[in-house]
RNA sequence: GGGCUCAUAGCUCAGUGGUAGAGUGCCUCCUUUGCAAGGAGGAUGCCCGGGGUUCGAAUCCCCGUGAGUCCA
């Protein structure tokens, strides 16, 4: 096993009078131009720059970002523009991004694509959401955050990478930090370089941490190994790497640390975002004395000297801290924690605007429910602090600062995230005033259960079911474990199908020639069968090159026939394995067969328009939602087709109507449909991340088609002319989760097949109510009304029906029952009128028994005035089984049946007798 | 993508298999006319849709639809 250790013994710590040191405290090993006791970093040592700015001038955030990228601009280095925050976009493996190396992973990372230049400089917004819990806090952690990185792509000579040669590696990059370094005033014998080897999706390599004045600065990671099985380097995840034939620079300099060293804030936030804590604090109406704002400085300067890595570290230090300063801790907190809150609303609203200005769309899934849940926190310190602005605003005023052109929208998508969550906070509070006033009255605590149903199910936090606990005088058992105990409530265990593909004998084909790109209106084609591959049901047949395009990307498979000379076979299916397209048959066309490939015509035309028409779909919606709908996922169909777009908003009528005439324009247009097979990073860089709405194809070259404006990277087959599509017709729109929502639509053919469907349902409607078309609505609401009165009127005359019975109908026994008179009677009627009947023979002061014998079952009612010992019920259950039923009821009146009508009769017979044994 | 909760009067919600309810709003009348006042009476319901179980379903089961929420 070799050692990394080799790796730091830069020439360039050599030459420059560099030691190898290890610290006394915690035994790391680092390197400085002086001798040191320790490492430089806490707990080892404290902050040493609170105060005391590091750096000669002090700068904002905008000025530091500048002061970094053009340092490296002026030092060789490109500058590039950073990518969105949502990392999703380019990549699916993460959701957001959190560092600069992600704008170029997986593919220039891997040497298939160039990086956009060589070597390059990036400030890159990025999130870390799972430091939310620390912000504000411990005085450092921030959730939104600009990453700046130099970055170098370095290869072999002789590879076949996508660069190559040596930009610079491991000392130029420790010479251009330390100089950045030395442009702010630093001097170089203050910095330390800790060794700390870095490991993370497969690759590993060593790493320095920069630590000036107890701060890290920069982290300066040197990807050069890969895992590998018998690799002979062993890292802290255990796992073996071997060298690799290209060696990547990933640094990271965190502009706002940079930002704070400069300015010497007790807490980072006083440095980044003096002007929103500000407004906020005026907002909340926080006015601090003199004596008060020293101690809070004090405080946070005492804070900042230990070593807090956590919000509860910051908890346990508040003691001390309160000991220290000589005040008791009830005060240090009543003078912290709206302090805390408004730094961390100011962080948030930065990280919201990073997130809506990249067009991330609030919902239940993803990047979507990431969001709702940071903007669901802003919302609940807000209103905690009582800041009464919208945040809206708030949001606002961070999207301006950082220059998004989208505000309108990001304002419409937080009023309408915040409008929800007030919604669910009135239900939810409605909901726990109940039942807290339920536990009140019965003295007894709110079950745990029940806080985790209401967080569960209602999204209701226990912080706040416990002060309206307090408001109505219940007791609320939260228990420390509440959220892994919610966990516990989702853990089913997901059989997770791992879909392993055999080997098999395709494998070894040659990749299939795509014929379907060449010429996609061409319809017929010959090829050689190389293979013949029996499955469980038909063969798939491999040929050297095909016109049938295989299923992908959400357009289906051809369908059609190879004719040989020994007949023809249909083709029912096309796959793609690997670059060999497979034909599914239900005969073998013979392996080394010449062959002519028909294409089921009708059917690919249709699929062709209804792919170009989901593009036109798409763009029509962008245009009239907004520059946020993007594509959430797809399918085509030769009858319909759906497309899934991301939009934080139920779609109304009158945007459907206006999307269907914007596309139908598009198609009146008739611009014709380009393809090109342009490198991915020019694309990228001409179109952006947009491009991958349908998925991240693979490969160095991607396919884009250009629908008008619309350009996506897209392996469909399309119509030539956007007119070729014919007609486009949106037939539905429907949620399929909360931020997405379905278009389902129909294109040419298929568009006048399904409005002619819903003429047809119109017409058949019309008829029946004997109306012409147009007035169908109106007929249907007076046909309903009327229905409405009828059912009414029916009700009345039943009663009266009833009561006119009960003065003595037909079929009437009445007997005398222990002096009260019960009336015996079959009437034959509905269980309303049995009812209605029962009720006004016990109005009279008389037993009723009424019995009904039709629809295949006997039902019996009994009904018992006030004042007769007689229970209802029980008679019911006696008189119900001789008719093979049963029934109940409460004693005064009750019902039942059974389905032996013949017996009905009978049974009603000996009601008498029933009720007098009741009496004794 | 998965879990959970919910759907009943215009609104907010009760209703655990046996005659569909309350508060509020609405209408009429009375009292008072000084503000979201008091009193009396009244009208309001495809109990989300479709199947099933049952003598009987708002209620139990299944499938949809719609809303909410938590997790990855």
């Amino acid at each position: 096993m070799s050692e990394l250790e080799s790796e730091y013994r830069l020439d360039y710590f050599a030459e420059n009078g560099f030691e190898r040191q290890t610290c006394s405290s915690c035994g790391a090993r680092f390197w400085s131009r002086t001798e040191r006791e320790t490492c430089g970093e806490p707990p080892c040592e404290d902050y040493g720059f609170i105060d005391d700015p590091g750096f000669e001038n002090a700068y904002s955030l905008v000025e530091m970002r500048e002061e970094f990228l053009s340092f490296f601009e002026e030092h060789d280095h490109e500058r590039v523009p950073p990518a969105p925050v949502a990392a999703n976009r380019w990549r699916d493996d993460v959701l957001l991004t959190q560092a600069s190396i992600y704008d170029f992973q997986p593919h220039v990372t891997s040497g298939q694509s160039p990086p956009p230049a060589n070597p390059l400089v990036v400030s890159q917004p990025c999130i870390r959401m799972q430091d939310i819990d620390n912000v504000g806090k411990t005085g450092r952690h921030t959730m939104a955050f600009e990453m700046g990185g130099h970055h170098a792509f370095n290869a072999d000579e002789g590879t076949d990478y996508a660069y190559e040669g040596e930009v610079y590696w491991k000392d130029q990059c420790v010479e251009y930090c330390e100089q950045f370094f030395a442009s702010m005033g630093v001097p170089r014998e203050e910095i330390t370089f800790i060794e700390d080897p870095w490991v993370g999706g497969g690759n590993a390599g060593p790493a320095f941490e920069v630590i000036y004045k107890g701060l890290e600065l920069a982290t300066l990671v040197f990807m050069m190994l890969e895992q590998d099985p018998d690799g002979e380097y062993e890292m802290k995840d255990g796992n073996t790497y071997s060298e690799m034939d290209r060696r990547v620079v990933d640094t990271g300099y965190g502009i706002e640390r940079w930002t704070w060293m400069s300015q010497g804030t007790p807490t980072v936030y006083e440095a980044i975002y003096p002007e929103s804590i500000e407004y906020l604090k005026g907002e909340a109406g926080i006015d601090l004395t003199e004596e008060e704002a020293d101690l809070v400085h004090r405080a946070s300067k005492l804070a900042g000297h230990m070593d807090i890595d956590e919000a509860e570290d910051m908890e346990a230090a508040r003691d001390t801290i309160a000991d220290r300063l000589d005040v008791p801790v009830s005060r240090l907190e009543e003078l912290m924690e709206p302090l805390e809150a408004i730094y961390a609303i100011a962080d948030h609203a930065r990280c919201l605007a990073y997130m809506f200005g990249d067009e991330i769309v609030p919902s239940n899934v993803g990047t979507g429910y990431l969001a709702r849940m940071v903007l669901r926190r802003t919302k609940r310190l807000v209103d905690d602090v009582g800041i009464d602005v919208p945040l809206e605003d708030l949001v606002d005023r961070e999207a301006d600062r950082l220059g998004y052109e989208n505000r309108e929208t990001i304002r419409d998508i937080v009023r309408t995230e915040e409008r929800k969550y007030q919604e669910t906070l009135e239900r939810g509070g409605r909901k726990v005033r109940q039942l807290a006033d339920e536990h009140a009255q019965a003295g007894t605590p709110i079950p745990t259960e029940k806080l985790l149903e209401l967080y569960d199910s209602h999204g209701i936090q226990p912080s706040m079911v416990a002060d309206i606990a307090e408001e109505r005088g219940a007791e609320v058992n939260e228990p420390d474990d509440f959220y892994s105990l919610v966990a516990a409530r989702h853990d089913s265990e997901e059989a997770l199908e791992a879909e392993h593909e055999e080997a098999d004998r395709a494998d070894e084909l040659p990749d299939t020639e795509q014929l379907y790109y060449e010429d996609q209106d061409r319809m017929e084609f010959e090829a050689v069968v190389l293979d013949v591959l029996e499955r469980e049901e038909g063969y798939d047949v491999a040929l050297d090159q095909t016109m049938f395009y295989p299923k992908g990307g959400g357009q289906p498979a051809d369908h059609g026939t190879l004719v040989s000379e020994d007949g023809s076979v249909e083709v029912t299916d096309v796959q793609m394995r690997d670059g060999v397209i497979l034909h599914r048959t239900e005969e073998s066309p013979g392996k080394g067969e010449f062959v002519t490939g028909q294409i089921d015509a009708e059917r690919r035309r249709r699929l062709m328009a209804h792919h170009t028409a989901t593009h036109i779909v798409g763009a029509a919606a962008r245009r009239v939602l907004g520059e946020h709908v993007r594509q959430a996922g797809a399918q085509k169909g030769v009858d319909s087709s759906r497309l899934d777009v991301n939009h934080y908003d139920r779609v109304s009528r009158e945007e459907v109507k206006e999307i269907e005439r914007v596309a139908n324009e598009m198609v009146t247009d008739n611009t014709p449909i380009r393809q090109e097979w342009p490198g991915r990073h020019e694309a990228e860089a001409e179109h952006g991340f947009d491009l991958y709405q349908g998925g991240i194809p693979p490969g160095e070259n991607i396919r884009l088609i250009h629908v008008g404006d619309d350009v996506q990277a897209c392996g469909g087959t399309h119509v030539s002319r956007t007119g070729d599509v014919g007609a486009i017709k949106i037939l539905n729109t429907e949620p399929v989760q909360d931020g997405v929502e379905r278009f389902v639509f129909a294109a040419g053919e298929a568009a006048v097949e399904a409005t002619q469907r819903t003429e047809d349902a119109l017409y058949e409607a019309a008829e029946t109510f004997d109306v012409n078309p147009q007035e169908v609505p109106d007929a249907a609401e007076r046909f309903f009304i009327e229905w409405k009165e009828r059912g009414k009127t029916i009700e009345d005359l039943t009663e009266q029906l009833a009561a006119a019975r009960a003065g003595g109908g037909e079929n009437a026994e009445e007997v005398d029952i222990d002096g009260t008179t019960a009336v015996i009677q079959r009437i034959d009627a509905d269980a309303d009128e049995l009812q209605a009947t029962a009720n006004a023979l016990v109005d009279d002061g008389k037993v009723a028994v009424v019995g009904s014998g039709i629809d295949e079952s006997a039902q019996i009612v009994v009904g018992v005035p006030e004042g007769v010992d007689v229970d209802a019920g029980e008679v019911i259950g006696v008189l119900a089984r001789k008719v093979g039923g049963g029934g109940g009821g409460p004693p005064d009146f009750a019902q039942g049946g059974g389905p032996d009508v013949g017996a009905l009769d009978e049974a009603l017979a000996e009601a008498p007798d029933v009720l007098r044994e009741q009496l004794e």
